[in-house]
DNA sequence: AGCACGCCGACT
DNA sequence: GTCGGCGTGCTC
C-alpha cells in the first residue's frame, strides 16, 4: 500500500499543509509528484482537486481516518503541477526534503499583507436596504445581518476582512445576504510594482549581422522542435543582450513568457531599463531588495498574465508562468547561480529541467563560459554560438602583466606598480577615466603578529578576524566582534600589524599619489544605502570622478565610454582559494575586468598586477584566449578527475562535538566504501577537514565522492540520508553539495 | 473555503 | 417541541 501527501487546491492558510491519502493499487502506476488528483475532502466528502507532493510507503496518521484518492485528473498540466515536479527533481538530485524544495519552488501562500482584498457593498436600492434594515432590527435572530447591513449603509463600501474580524460576520451570514440580493462581494486587486521608471527613451537598436544570425538560428531551431539549450560565447561588448531581447520579443509575440536570469550584482537600474525600453510594462523585476509582499505581487502578476517577462537572480527561475517559452541565463559562468544553502541546486541545471517541463528553451551567454557548459557544447548537448566582434567595433584592450615581486625587488613597496602609476598619470592628463579593481578576497585586511606570525583568529570559527575601519575586528562567518587587540593573544607581543589591501587602503594610497584626481569608491561600505549603487555608477558615468575603485561589483555589465584604463590589483588572490575552480575563477575575472576598458571610441588598456605572472590562468586571461584556457584547464580536470570530466558529490558533516563528528564521518566513510567497492571509476576522498574547519563552534568535515555516472552519486546520497535518519549522533548535521555536470 | 454540528431564541 | 439562524471547529 502506498500513501500520498497532497496539498488541496483551496487557498486558505488553514489548509496550507499536506493531507495524507491512500493510493488505490490500481492507480499506483499513474500517480507521481505533481499529479493532480480528485480527493474526497471534509465531512461531506465533497470532491476537490489536490496536488501530490510526496509518495511514501508508510503512514503515521490514524488509519481509520485515511481516505482513498478518488481519481487522477488526466492530461492536466498546470503551473502548480509543473512546479511540484520541478521540486521533486531538485529534491532527488540535490538532496533536500520535499518541504525545502517546495518552499523554494512554490511562492509563499499569501500570509503577508492580503493583496486580493474583498469588498462588500450594497447591491440594492436605498429603500430596499432601509426596509431590510428595519426587518433585521426587529428580529433578534438577524442581529449579525443587521450589524453588517447598517455598517454598509453608513460606510457604503467596507473590506470583508474588517467585516469578518471587527463585526464578527460569518461566511454563512454573508452568503444569505448575497442570496437575498442585498449586498455584493467584489474583489479588488492591489499589486505593488517592483520599480519606478525615471526616464525612458524608446528602444531603437537594429541587430548587426552576427546578432541577427544568432537570434534567427536559435529561433528557427526552436520552431523546428529542437529543444537543446543554446550557449552564446560572446566577447564583452558583442551585444548578447540584443540577441536575448530579439528572442524574447518573438516568444511573447507567439504568446509565451520569458525568464531572464542575471547575477544579483548585475541587476541594476540600467539593465532593467534596457528591457523596459523594448517591452515597457510587460516586464517586472524580482530581487532580494523587494519586500516579501512586493515579491509576492510580482509572482502574482506573472501568474495572471499581467507581465510576460521577469528579470531577476536565480530565484526568478521559480516564477509561475503558465506558458514559459524561454529562459535566458546571462553571465552563465557566475558562481551565484549555484545556491549556497540547501538544496544546493544549480540554476543552469534546474533551468534546463524547467524548460523541458514547459517545452521551452534555455539560452545562456557569457564571454567566458563555465567549463561545464563549454564542455557540453563541444559534446553537442548544447548548441554553440560565437560572437567574437564587439558590436560597436571597438578593439579589445592591450594588456600588461606586472610581476609584483620584481616591483618589491626594485624597492617599490606601494600597492600600485610603477607601470600602473605611469599610465594613471597619463590618463589623468588626457582627462580619461580609470577603473581600479580589487579582488574581493583581498578586500578586508586581517591582523597578525609581526613577532610570532600568528594571525588573530575568531574563537568560534577557523578563520582570521578581519580589520574594520573604526578599530574593530570582525569575523565574517559568525559576526563575532572585538575591539582591535593591543597585544598578540599568542605570544603577548605588542608588535601587531594589519595586512592586505582593502578598497579603503587603496583609496587612501591613490589620494596620496594623485592628489589632483577625484576618486570614487564602491564596496560593501559605500553601497549599503538603497540606491547608492546607482548613484556612484551614474556619477562616474557623468565623469564626476576620474578614478573608480571597487570590488567585483564594478566589473559587471557597465559601459563607461571614457574608461581607457583598467587596473587589476591582486589578480591572483583567487588562485589560492576556491578549490578546483580557482583557475577558472581567476581567468574569468581577468577577462571580464579587462573587457571593461575601451568600450568607447578610444582604445583601452589594462594592467594586471600579480604575484604569479607565469600562471596560465593569468597569462591567458591577459590575452583573452578562451579556447587556449579551456584546453589547458580541461587536461588538468581530466587528469585529476574533477568536473566536468567527473561528477562530484561533497558530503559535509558538521557538529559541535568533534569526536561525535569523527564517529559519524567514519560510519559514512564505511557505508560509501561498501557501496562503491568493486565499481569502476568511483573515487572517494576524505574525510578531511573542510576548507573552513569550524564555523560558529561547529566543526566541519568533508568527504568527496567522484563518479562517472551521476546516478551513482544520488544513490550514495540517498543511502547516507537513510543512515542518518537512524543515526544516534543527533547533533551532527549533513549537507550535500553536488557538481552535476555530465548528466 | 465550505460543511456539519451544536447552541439558542422565537414561534406553532 | 422544533425551526432556523449563528458561531465554531475540522478537514487526511
Amino acid at each position: 500500500m502506498l500513501f500520498a501527501d497532497i496539498i488541496v487546491d483551496i487557498s486558505h492558510e488553514k489548509l496550507d499543509r499536506p493531507f495524507e491519502y491512500m493510493i488505490p493499487d490500481s492507480m499506483s502506476g499513474q500517480i507521481k509528484c505533481g499529479s493532480m488528483v480528485n480527493i474526497p475532502f471534509g465531512r461531506g466528502n465533497r470532491m476537490i482537486k489536490g496536488f501530490v507532493i510526496n509518495i511514501k510507503d508508510r503512514s503515521d496518521y490514524d488509519p481509520l481516518k485515511l481516505k482513498y484518492i478518488d481519481s487522477v485528473v488526466s492530461g492536466s498540466k498546470t503551473i502548480e503541477s509543473d512546479m511540484i515536479e520541478l521540486a521533486w527533481f531538485i529534491k532527488t538530485n540535490y538532496g533536500s526534503t520535499m518541504n525545502q524544495a517546495l518552499k523554494l519552488v512554490l511562492p509563499v501562500r499569501k500570509k503577508s499583507a492580503p493583496v486580493l482584498e474583498k469588498y462588500i457593498s450594497a447591491a440594492a436600492s436605498d429603500e430596499e436596504i432601509n426596509s431590510a434594515l428595519e426587518r433585521f432590527r426587529k428580529d433578534k435572530r438577524t442581529v449579525a445581518k443587521y450589524r453588517l447591513l447598517s455598517e454598509i449603509a453608513r460606510e457604503g463600501i467596507i473590506p470583508s476582512d474588517i467585516a469578518a474580524d471587527k463585526l464578527n460576520i460569518s461566511a454563512s451570514t454573508l452568503k444569505s445576504l448575497v442570496n437575498e440580493g442585498l449586498i455584493r462581494v467584489d474583489t479588488k486587486e492591489n499589486l505593488r510594482s517592483a520599480f519606478t521608471v525615471r526616464e525612458c527613451s524608446p528602444y531603437n537598436i537594429k541587430l548587426n549581422r552576427t546578432q541577427q544570425n544568432t537570434a534567427d538560428d536559435i529561433w528557427n531551431r526552436f520552431c523546428a522542435g529542437d529543444r537543446r539549450p543554446s550557449l552564446i560565447r560572446g566577447v564583452t561588448g558583442s551585444g548578447k543582450t540584443e540577441v536575448y531581447i530579439d528572442l524574447i520579443d518573438r516568444m511573447i509575440r507567439s504568446g509565451k513568457q520569458a525568464i531572464v536570469l542575471i547575477p544579483e550584482i548585475a541587476l541594476t537600474y540600467q539593465t532593467v531599463m534596457r528591457f523596459y525600453r523594448k517591452f515597457g510594462d510587460r516586464i517586472s523585476v524580482i530581487n532580494s531588495r523587494l519586500t516579501p509582499a512586493q515579491k509576492h505581487d510580482q509572482l502574482e502578476k506573472a501568474k495572471k498574465g499581467i507581465v510576460d517577462i521577469i528579470i531577476g537572480p536565480r530565484s526568478a527561475l521559480f516564477t509561475p508562468f503558465a506558458n514559459l517559452g524561454i529562459i535566458i541565463i546571462d553571465e552563465e559562468h557566475e558562481s551565484t547561480y549555484k545556491n549556497e544553502g540547501m538544496p544546493g541546486y544549480h540554476s543552469r541545471e534546474v533551468a534546463v529541467k524547467l524548460a523541458e517541463l514547459k517545452n521551452g528553451i534555455v539560452v545562456m551567454g557569457s564571454a567566458t563560459p563555465s567549463l561545464e557548459s563549454y564542455y557540453k557544447a563541444e559534446k553537442g548537448l548544447y548548441s554553440l554560438y560565437n560572437m567574437t566582434e564587439r558590436a560597436r567595433g571597438s578593439e579589445l584592450p592591450a594588456v600588461d602583466i606586472v610581476d609584483m615581486r620584481s616591483e618589491l625587488n626594485a624597492g617599490n613597496r606601494s600597492i600600485i606598480s610603477r607601470k600602473l602609476h605611469d599610465m594613471i598619470s597619463d590618463r589623468l592628463l588626457k582627462h580619461e577615466q580609470i577603473m581600479l579593481f580589487i579582488n574581493r578576497r583581498a578586500y578586508q585586511s586581517f591582523v597578525s603578529c609581526r613577532s610570532c606570525g600568528s594571525p588573530v583568529k575568531c574563537p568560534h570559527c577557523d578563520v582570521s578576524l578581519k580589520y574594520h575601519r573604526s578599530g574593530f575586528l570582525m569575523c565574517h562567518y559568525c559576526g563575532y566582534t572585538v575591539p582591535m587587540v593591543k597585544a598578540c593573544p599568542v605570544c603577548g607581543s605588542g608588535y601587531i600589524g594589519t595586512f592586505g589591501a582593502g578598497t579603503q587602503k587603496v583609496e587612501e594610497e591613490i589620494r596620496t599619489l594623485f592628489p589632483e584626481a577625484s576618486v570614487l569608491r564602491m564596496d560593501m561600505d559605500t553601497t549599503k544605502e538603497k540606491g547608492s549603487h546607482e548613484r556612484i555608477l551614474s556619477a562616474f558615468s557623468d565623469h564626476e570622478a576620474d578614478i573608480l575603485i571597487g570590488t567585483q561589483m564594478i566589473v559587471k555589465g557597465h559601459d563607461f565610454a571614457d574608461v581607457t584604463l583598467v587596473g587589476i590589483l591582486a589578480a591572483d588572490i583567487s588562485l589560492y582559494s576556491g578549490g578546483y575552480m580557482s583557475s577558472e575563477r581567476t581567468f574569468q575575472l581577468l577577462t571580464q575586468a579587462a573587457g571593461r576598458a575601451g568600450r568607447g571610441n578610444k582604445k583601452g588598456a589594462c594592467v594586471i598586477q600579480t604575484y604569479s605572472p607565469e600562471d596560465y590562468s593569468v597569462l591567458m586571461g591577459a590575452t583573452q584566449d578562451y579556447e587556449g584556457f579551456f584546453r589547458h584547464e580541461m587536461t588538468y580536470r581530466k587528469l585529476l578527475g574533477y568536473p566536468p570530466c567527473m561528477n562530484m558529490l561533497g558530503i559535509m558533516a558538521a557538529g559541535t562535538d568533534e569526536t561525535a563528528l569523527d564517529r559519524v564521518c567514519c560510519r559514512i566513510s564505511c557505508l560509501t566504501d561498501s557501496m562503491t567497492a568493486g565499481r569502476e571509476g568511483i573515487v572517494k576522498i576524505g574525510p578531511s577537514a573542510a576548507p573552513v574547519a569550524k564555523i560558529q563552534d561547529r566543526y566541519r568535515k568533508i568527504i568527496y565522492i567522484k563518479a562517472g555516472k551521476y546516478e551513482e552519486l544520488t544513490r550514495i546520497k540517498d543511502a547516507v540520508e537513510n543512515m542518518m535518519d537512524s543515526d544516534p549522533e543527533k547533533t551532527v548535521s549533513i549537507t550535500f553539495d553536488f557538481s552535476m555536470n555530465t548528466r
